[in-house]
DNA sequence: GTTAGCACTCGGACATAAAGAGTGCTAACA
DNA sequence: TGTTAGCACTCTTTATGTCCGAGTGCTAAC
């Protein structure tokens, strides 16, 4: 059988509107909404054929038709043009994307975004890999008298950081030189290499001076300090409510995690509310998307003063009880944790 | 009418029942499934009293009792028991909290995993409010003749830095200095008040010298190698599947979050593709859970060579034209974004 | 005050029927 | 020979009716 240019020309019809609409086409509706120039019987007996040759399937016998895998296939590869993107949607991209330029990272993050809100599908971007990435400059910054903040910085920009906590008090000139020492030991490996590589100890030396660098630097300097002022919020087994028979209903399982992808009006909500182990029920929350929901929070203290919050979300239908245990002992966990006084200390 | 013992006996019941079956509960089941000394007739009474009282619903005539908020709120405040944890689930809790003690941060995010882990719902954690924190430490690091990474830390150990691009080429000397003066203003201040505070200069003299400090610090140096070699993912948009009416389907919907959830493995996923503009569609993608969905990605280039990778997946259904072209759009602005030859250049 | 008994109510499951969409075939037409 | 019209047939969807079980509420007896 012959895939002539009528044939093309209905198969594509067929895509175009299964696409847009999700429901099978029938031919009725294919020569009344696209102008193909010939009657719905023909139209049908060329779907026939094309069913035939693999291109279409058929749920069952009085559906219409739906375009299969290989029909997209070949929509792909031979019959697709590219849509050109209207100014404004270019517009958007761009000008998003030049938002963080200094920021691989954050330049990725931001595509991801563009583009699932462009396509209205789950998108998402990853980070290059780094095993071509070369080593450009170690640093190692005495923080503390028995803490040293360890800094890499790679070619392509993207830096790490990491803090360390030392075994003694240490020396802070040695640290300073062995940093460069490391920096000329490193620079220009891939990371890979220098996983295997071990150090080699050289000197160099000093100087000083100042001038009005500042005017330069201040700006970013406030901007970072700025990040710094906002919370992470981390989430977790968002997917569990799926196992809960009330979110079987398809609409509130989807309000619910609409309401969890707000994470900037979460967390929020979240600040607003008092400190301590706090627990919300039902219209408890005025919010009117958690109406259905509980919410449990607790307070947990770094050092005594600073706080943040930790909790659970779910139906009101929870187990209160054992929940607020596990919480309250998370946050003296962590309480304890970070207590300045304390060295490593406690349970088994 | 008075809440007597009785009548709390039996509400406790009715709410241990429903929170674990979620379904209403009846008064036979009730007299049944708990010894409650009374019969089925009896329960009813009680329950009948305990509609009144606001403390149970009713859906309709014929079904059992559901506890109101109300009845929650009670059993929160007064009948409620603090469940004892486990050995293990102790353990478990205190062995993944002393994972990353160092970094306060990771801690957290550990916490809000334990807690869904364990509940069995949607968990989260927030890092502490960040206005109570104050400044401990600042630098600046030549990395460029024309770029310098500042570095922030403070007091409760948390690590910033931002890549900074200068206007001009800089005095490393003057930016050693610089850095010092900062940390001088800047010690000991909060976030918010430093972001008020102007630079007041000062200074002081470097030394140099080196020892063994090495041993101490090359474990942690090769650990923050390997974190570097690890691919960040982004992943924006996943409840636009709702939308699509082939997610109506309350399984489907579970299956395709579920898959998603699994950033390792679908990063692994990603990472196992070709280059270049790729669209595999349904069972192409070899993966189950993946069998009805389309993906496609495109790679980006840095700098000529290294790769990343972002895309899309949605439903086999999908605008595969325009959708490639946005990708395009994209790849192509980054890679250019990103070459080391170019100052800020090209369109509007 | 507690219990047993019984009529009543309502939702869910199931079967049946009707409507609507679409196909496939045949025969007529250009 | 390719195209079209017509019609019987198929299958899904939706509405309708019936039955069953779970549960209540009331009354009368213990």
């Amino acid at each position: 059988m012959d895939l002539n240019e009528r044939k093309l020309k209905v198969l594509q019809a067929i895509i175009r509107d299964f696409v847009t609409t999700a429901e099978p086409v029938g031919s009725r509706t294919l020569s009344k909404k696209y102008d193909l120039g010939v009657s719905a019987a023909t139209i049908r007996n060329e779907m026939s054929d094309l069913e035939d040759m693999g291109l279409l399937t058929h749920p069952h016998t009085s559906a219409g038709r739906v375009p299969s895998e290989k029909a997209y296939r070949l929509y792909v590869n031979e019959m697709m043009k590219k849509t050109e993107l209207s100014p404004e949607q270019k517009d958007m991209i761009a000008g998003k994307l030049r938002e963080n330029v200094a920021e691989l990272d954050k330049t990725i993050e931001h595509a991801a975004n563009i583009l699932s809100e462009i396509t209205n599908l789950t998108a998402f971007a990853m980070t290059p890999n780094q095993d071509q990435d070369t080593l450009k400059f170690i640093d190692l910054l005495p923080v503390d008298k028995r803490t040293v903040v360890l800094m890499i910085v790679s070619e392509s920009g993207k830096v790490s950081n990491q803090a360390l906590r030392m075994k003694s008090e240490y020396d802070e000139d040695a640290l300073r030189i062995l940093s460069k020492s490391m920096t000329y030991t490193y620079k220009g490996k891939t990371l890979s290499e220098a996983l295997t590589l071990d150090i080699i100890k050289s000197f160099h030396t000093d100087i000083e001076a100042m001038n009005k660098l500042a005017q330069d630097i201040m700006p970013d300097f406030m901007k970072t300090l700025e990040d710094m002022l906002n919370v992470n919020l981390y989430m977790e087994g968002m997917t569990n409510i799926f196992n809960l028979p009330e979110y079987n209903d398809i609409e509130r399982a989807k309000m619910f995690m609409e309401m969890l992808g707000k994470k900037e009006a979460f967390t929020k909500k979240l600040i607003s509310r008092d400190d301590g182990l706090l627990i919300t029920i039902g219209d408890e929350n005025k919010d009117e998307s958690m109406k259905d929901c509980s919410l449990i929070t607790a307070t947990y203290h770094i050092d005594g003063k600073m706080v943040g919050k930790l909790g659970v979300i779910g139906p009101t239908r929870m187990r209160y009880s054992e929940i607020t245990s596990v919480i309250e002992y998370l946050t003296d966990n962590i309480s304890n944790a970070f207590k300045l006084t304390g060295g490593n200390d406690d349970e088994d």
